[in-house]
RNA sequence: GGCCCUAUCGUCUAGCGGCUAGGACGUAUCCUUCUCAAGGAUAAAACCAGAGUUCGAUUCUCUGUAGGGUCACCA
């Protein structure tokens, strides 16, 4: 596909909360779009809502942006929180033209405000026509809408202050955006904003919306009902791969056609095809994202992997091991020494169960059975211990969890171990007995 | 509730008037295997309903039903 005037596509995030899948969808596709039509893709932060707006929420959006691979240029990033001058400069232009005016609605304001071109409890509103507007969805074809029910909405909340809609449009426009890639969720917002365009002399920009990313009940992915779900960092965190996500993401709601499951980025660009996308909402389906990621593992070199896998290898228990160890050990390799039981379950007889002098298996696993009961209370065991003969008690106990004559003694290798290994391998023990 | 969008296996989907309705994930079984995973094979599993149009509808039209989105001085 060329295009003969250049494609001009953006992504314009609020910085609200963190970034969510649905909306790293959105820009991939956007990317994927704009990449193979060789056109330029904006980015721009809509952070006119001041009390929502953070830093930190800026930040994630980008580094996920950029974790996947999704490169938009950043450097020259626009904020709608510089540009008060230019949408004054369009509610101007409407109030002048009468297609907007102000409006006194003091009983709404919840806190006061300073001046700021309007006075205190005055709006800005926009003079609808009360007019059908009649737009092409890329992905739905028309929709059509009554814009009467829409009455005079709000454009802006003071000449500086303006409302979404309104920056929206007239960005759109400064900018030159030609394609409009955006979430379903902004389909009723559309003639809205197309009421605006026409208002300010703006050309329609062609429009795509995307089905929705749900959750398993079929909902809309919302942080509010879906918590930590709904964030890309949360997914990264988990160790899914970049270019895994990429695929994955891809294929919620567009597929090639083919047999394909797994594209590279670079074969995204090349078979994408925004017509193929599908009009119905797409569950987030993890067990696909799993399947898809482990592709990408399985292929992956094992040096690549071995680094990546760093930061989930346990360093707090390998430490603990080695906090035991160094008292045992005469040289740095001593610590890969008899230590197998600290990862896996050990292997011995059950004979070994028996202390010393000890001849009855069944009294072992009564002691056995005692100490899982009291594993969590180290006193308590010690003093069960302590009545019943500590090595009648404790042996089988350390044996038990791991099956060497020599090691550290059973409470420490329990703590390191965790509360639900270790009476595992007890309940082992005496499952031997 | 108004307006808008949507509707093929549990999930992601192919299909663009005539197909044994295909693939993938997941599930089950079998093979392989010391175990597990992987891999291989097989199986179960879908056209929301009702009217039209048509020689013929999963496919086109309408109605119903269901689900979703949206109804802010948030984006």
């Amino acid at each position: 596909m060329v295009a003969k005037e250049k494609i001009i596509t953006r992504f314009p995030p609020s910085p609200t909360g963190p970034f969510h899948v649905g909306n790293a969808r959105t820009a991939l596709f956007n990317y994927l779009f704009t990449k193979q039509n060789g056109g330029k893709l904006l980015f721009r932060l809509e952070d006119t809502d001041k009390e929502r707006s953070k830093k930190e929420y800026e930040d994630d959006i980008i580094n996920g942006l950029k974790w996947l691979g999704i490169d938009l240029n950043f450097s020259n990033m626009v904020r709608q929180s510089e540009r008060a001058e230019i949408y004054k400069k369009y509610i101007q232009k409407m109030i002048n033209e009468g297609n907007a005016y102000m409006a006194e609605e003091a009983h709404l304001r919840s806190s006061p405000r300073p001046e700021l071109g309007t006075k205190a409890g005055q709006v800005i509103r926009f003079k609808n026509p009360n007019k059908k507007i009649k737009f092409n969805d890329l992905i739905r074809g028309e929709i059509e809408f009554d814009t009467t029910e829409l009455k005079d909405f709000v454009i802006a909340k003071s000449f500086d202050e303006p409302v979404y809609h309104l920056a929206v449009v007239a960005d759109d426009f400064e900018m030159g955006v030609t394609h409009i890639i955006r979430g379903e969720d902004h389909i009723s917002n559309t003639p809205r904003q197309i009421l605006i365009q026409e208002a300010i002399g703006a050309p329609r920009p062609v429009y795509a919306h995307l089905p929705l990313v749900l959750a398993p009940d079929r909902s809309k992915l919302s942080k509010r009902k879906h918590g930590e779900h709904v964030s890309l960092s949360y997914y990264k965190k988990l160790g899914y791969l970049p270019e895994a996500m990429v695929n994955f993401l891809a294929l919620l709601g567009w597929n090639s056609g083919t047999d394909q499951e797994i594209f590279s980025m670079e074969e995204l660009i090349k078979e994408f095809d925004i017509k193929k996308i599908q009009k119905a909402g797409a569950i987030f389906n993890i067990e696909k994202l799993n399947w898809i990621n482990s592709q990408y593992i399985k292929k992956m070199d094992t040096e690549k992997l071995m680094e990546l896998c760093a930061p989930y290898l346990e360093k707090e228990k390998i430490k603990k091991i080695i906090g035991i160890q160094k008292e045992r050990m005469n040289k740095l390799s001593d610590i890969s020494e008899d230590i197998d039981y600290f990862f896996e379950q050990p292997e011995y007889e059950k004979e070994k169960l028996l202390w010393k002098n000890e001849d009855n298996l069944n009294k072992t696993k009564i002691h056995l059975q005692k100490v899982a009961e009291l594993i969590g209370d180290k006193k308590a065991i010690r003093d069960y211990a302590e009545k019943e003969g500590r090595g009648n008690v404790l042996w089988p106990f350390r044996m038990a969890l791991t099956g060497e004559d020599k090691s550290p003694d059973p409470f420490i290798v329990a703590e390191i171990l965790g509360k639900e290994e270790t009476i595992k391998r007890l309940k082992n023990a005496i499952k031997k007995i």
